[in-house]
RNA sequence: UGGGGUGUAGUCAAGCGGUAAGACACAGGAUUUUGGUUCCUGCAUUCGGAGGUUCGAAUCCUCCCACCCCAGCCA
């Protein structure tokens, strides 16, 4: 199992097994358990979920379980519970081999249905779905009896029977728990606790045609496991009382301590499930794994890697107010870790072409290049050089701004690892007026980048030689949302309203370094003076390169720039 | 409106009766062959508000306010 990356802050969860440890609480045990729904896909609020409930095993020398909570078939697939199970893989942790179902615990949970309908606390209920909400009462009134609240025990056992060997409609009875319609906290008013359902399940088949409910598979499940801490989101709170009835009712000798901390949102992304739905199928997005998506498979796509979402997981802490983290930090994350391993390279992806007139034409310069100044152990590598470059559209102006430091008309630049050039020529299209073509010189004695007479340049500009260079496509991609809290839909407007129409920008005629040629699927670099990207897993070949790009580099020029034009 | 929760900087978040950690963001500056990295500096006299207890309160008490969750045979 994976070690936490970094010393592990206090957080409210933490004290408390920390205290239960100290009192010996459980024989010292820490057992916890991530139980997603194998209905979607995991995405990075999931991720916070996996890292705490792992992290807090691995850091008290217990075990974390997967656990997959299949109640509920005909929402639920085999597709999901793979792609899962390679996401918590992905991310680092290891369940061992504690790989539950709750669909395996069908017959005891059955048994422990029975058990309670012996004891007088669970009944068949008759009522259609309708008078059942009508009779559980609202927020402020309480609810009514069911009239069926009263039937025997035996003719309770013989109903929920019939209900099991398929006798019944689905929907026409269901089993509740007995407790008091007239309780202030609504889970309590006789919660349904078995439903029939004629669906096929992925793992069951048509062996059962009546499926337990949450509140009632899920205590159970953390009990007959015998785990000990049950750390869940905070919606569950009010079903907390429910989690402690049915363990208390069944009299188990496991009762595990339920904890809520608050869900994960991310500032420029959805992150409820139904809404990620709705992206893939609506078209949106192109898959789960769209490089977009806030998915545990869409941020791989992307280029993230699992040490950074291991990063934002501690850093994020846990706690129970609602909370609408950066995504900032997140993007924080990957610089940070992709900063020190990702190798450089110089990738142009609008190119402008630019003649060095004073080159000969037939000489190629192979020039050392370093492959990360964060690590020497990285090495070098040789960069062609020839009388024909392509340089980034962005980098030349011909008319500066203040402050612009890059090419312009008479003005010395570096080429990065190569030579000063000066622009002594600016070649137009007739018709549009566009800048096609630049003719600079070279000055010989700067070769490497470094001029004898220490006269300085402002600027250092990365460039590709254009008969050396690859050609690539390069996606750049956005948030997806153009409003910092998209989720939020109370002045009526739907979350897609603020879908940002340039969250994907495809470049198709990109020239790379020779160096990328034969790139390995979700290879990561940084294009020096751009971002950090990686060879899309899916789409890039040998033939034609696609890069992701992950995250782009701090830019401060942006930043002025920015400033700059709110000024005028 | 009944019940359950939560309020500490722009965003997260520690703090648990002894005088407001840290991170991101932001703003300056230094170094730099990436406008990157790195390094410095600044950024809450005050903790939702008002009272009270105390030598001392973000921490304890009272009242008030705001926000979130619950009326699935979803999880």
């Amino acid at each position: 199992m994976t070690t936490t990356d970094s010393a592990s802050s206090p957080s409210f969860i933490r004290n408390i097994i920390l205290e239960d440890l100290k009192a010996n609480k459980n024989d010292g045990r820490v057992v916890t358990r991530f139980p997603p729904e194998p209905n979607g896909y995991l995405h990075i609020g999931h991720a916070k979920s996996i890292c705490l409930n792992f992290g807090l095993a691995v850091e008290n020398k217990g075990i974390c379980h997967l656990r997959f909570d299949d109640t509920n078939p005909g929402k639920e697939d085999v597709e999901y519970v793979e792609s899962i199970k390679s996401d918590v893989r992905w991310l680092g942790f290891d369940w061992g081999d504690h790989l539950y179902y709750t669909s395996d615990y069908f017959e005891r949970l059955y048994d422990y249905a029975v058990e309670l309908i012996k004891k007088g606390e669970a009944y068949v209920c008759s009522l259609s779905r309708e008078e059942t909400r009508e009779y559980r009462g609202t927020l402020t009134e309480p609810g009514r009896d069911s009239q069926y609240r009263g039937r025997s025990a035996e003719e309770n056992l013989d109903l929920f029977e019939r209900m099991r060997a398929g006798e019944f409609e689905d929907g026409s009875h269901v089993l509740r728990a007995k407790i008091d319609m007239a309780s202030p906290n609504l889970n309590m008013r006789d919660p349904t606790l078995y439903r029939i359902r004629r669906v096929p399940h992925h793992r069951t088949g048509e062996k059962w045609c009546i499926y337990p409910l949450y509140d009632f598979s899920h205590c159970l499940s953390d009990s007959i496991e015998g785990i000990t801490h049950s750390i869940c989101t905070l919606e569950f709170e009010d079903n907390r009382p429910l989690y402690d009835w049915v363990l208390d009712e069944l009299n188990v000798d496991c009762h595990p301590k339920q904890i809520e901390f608050a869900r994960l949102n991310l500032s420029f992304t959805v992150l409820s499930k139904r809404k990620l739905v709705e992206l893939v199928r609506q078209g949106h997005v192109t898959a789960w794994d769209d490089p977009r998506m806030p998915t545990i498979s869409g941020l791989r796509r992307r280029g993230y890697t699992p040490e950074a979402l291991r990063d934002f997981c501690e850093r994020i802490g846990v706690a129970k107010r609602d909370s609408m983290v950066d995504m900032a930090l997140l993007e924080h994350c990957v610089r940070q870790d992709l900063n020190k391993k990702t190798p450089r390279v110089m990738a142009v992806l609008r190119p402008l072409r630019v003649v060095i007139e004073n080159y000969p034409r037939d000489l190629v310069e192979e020039l050392d290049a370093i492959n990360n100044p964060e690590d020497a152990s990285m090495g070098s590598r040789k960069v062609p050089f020839s009388r024909v470059l392509n340089i980034e559209q962005d980098d030349f102006q011909e008319d500066p701004p203040k402050k612009f430091f890059r090419l312009a008309p008479g003005r010395e630049v570096r080429l990065r690892y190569a030579y000063f050039v000066t622009c002594v020529r600016v070649v137009k299209d007739e018709q549009t007026g566009e800048v096609v073509e630049l003719h600079c010189t070279y000055d010989p004695q700067t070769r490497g980048g470094d001029s004898p007479d220490g006269r300085k340049v402002k600027g250092t500009l990365h460039w590709v030689s254009a008969a050396h260079a690859l050609e690539a496509e390069v996606r750049l991609y956005d948030h997806l949302f153009t409003k910092p809290n998209p989720g939020d839909e109370k002045d009526g407007t739907d979350f897609k309203t603020c879908l940002n129409p340039d969250s994907l920008e495809a470049l198709t005629s990109c020239r790379v370094e020779p160096c990328l040629k034969g790139a390995a699927p979700r290879s990561r670099y940084q294009f020096e003076r751009l971002g950090y990207f990686c060879v899309d897993s899916k789409d890039s070949s040998d033939e034609k390169l696609v890069f992701n790009r992950t995250v782009t580099l701090r830019d401060t020029w942006a930043k002025i720039e920015k400033a700059q034009k709110k000024k005028r």
